[in-house]
DNA sequence: GTCTATAGCGCGATAGAC
DNA sequence: GTCTATCGCGCTATAGAC
């Protein structure tokens, strides 16, 4: 249907750019000019920009943890997984008009001008990586692919706030290159 | 003098905001407030936001850079110098009001919001960190108190992309221990 | 469901008195 | 150097016609 596809479009569209801008610098009007639609149709789909919000999330953490949910129930190694699990962040940075960070990893910049519920959907981002990365890091050692010292709920918040973090800095740099050396280094440290 | 006394506590205070809540949700009107003056005073000093910005960098960066080389050039070991440099930055998150992200973190997320010369200071902080820790990392190599596979410099990226990543994700998780966690685990991984 | 029109506010910025 | 006053703009949001 139609009206529909209205939202999916708004919710590319803001999507796209709170990815590229940060979410205070999104507007309705940049919006609109993109869907082709006025101001106030936005505002019958999302009647305040927090609804807009808490509707992305509500789309965005279920889609991409069910990414990383079909690369650790597939049948490749802890090796593979973890280097498909990366190449979920290398897509999101250079994919569309390119220069895309996390939603997440913007969202949580700007945290403090968002409302706790916004806030706790932030969270369960994290953590519910996280958990997976443990997962997926435990199944490494298991097979004896992975070694590494430290605990792996360390070593998987660790390589979260790496990915997270590698987004926006790779970004500013202009080059995609620079999180491919990254996380080559740490398949390395992983391994070693 | 008077006058540059109001000058440093409008760059205090808007620097704070910015590590608060990002540039674009930081306003004059919230500096005037907290400093006491009007907002048509600060445009005495900093006739455009983006001078009070280029302002900010001129002023960071020299400041961090100077305590890494303190770091670099003191007589400890390269594990103490390391563990120094991400004390720099837990300092960062829990100084003030504490939950305050890097000034360049914060920039780096909204980059696109910015003008180039503005950016290009944002990258010189991040290229200029990346060669100290690759300095770091080779004078722990030497001392053979580091060991790692792969190239320092891939070394040097990681650690400075997943500080700043985890300045980010730590303030949103409210809790300083995760960072304190993932420096302890990235100190294993170094040495093993 | 989409539009025009507009309200109401906060923003960065400027002019000019003191 | 700091103030008051004000401009013009862009923002989120709403009312009401079609």
């Amino acid at each position: 249907m139609k009206t529909t596809d209205t939202r999916l479009k708004i919710l590319d569209t803001a999507q796209e750019l709170i990815q590229k801008l940060g979410v205070n610098a999104m507007s309705y009007a940049d919006i609109s000019t993109a869907v082709g639609i006025r101001k106030a149709s936005i505002h019958y789909y999302f009647p305040s920009k927090e609804d807009l919000l808490v509707s992305l999330l509500e789309r965005y953490t279920p889609f991409f943890l069910k990414l990383v949910d079909a690369i650790l129930e597939s049948s490749e190694s802890a090796e593979i997984k973890l280097r498909r699990y990366c190449e979920l962040f290398e897509a999101t940075l250079s994919s569309g008009e390119q220069d895309k960070a996390c939603l997440c990893g913007m969202l949580g910049a700007e945290v403090k001008t968002l409302n706790t519920p916004l806030a706790e959907q932030i969270t369960y981002f994290y953590r519910e990586n996280e958990i997976r990365l443990t997962k997926l890091l435990n199944q490494g050692k298991d097979e004896e692919v992975f070694s590494f010292s430290g605990e792996t709920t360390a070593m998987a918040k660790l390589i979260f706030s790496l990915l997270e973090g590698e987004l926006l800095i790779a970004r500013v740099h202009g080059d995609v290159t620079h999180l491919r050396v990254v996380v080559e280094q740490l398949i390395q440290l992983v391994k070693a």
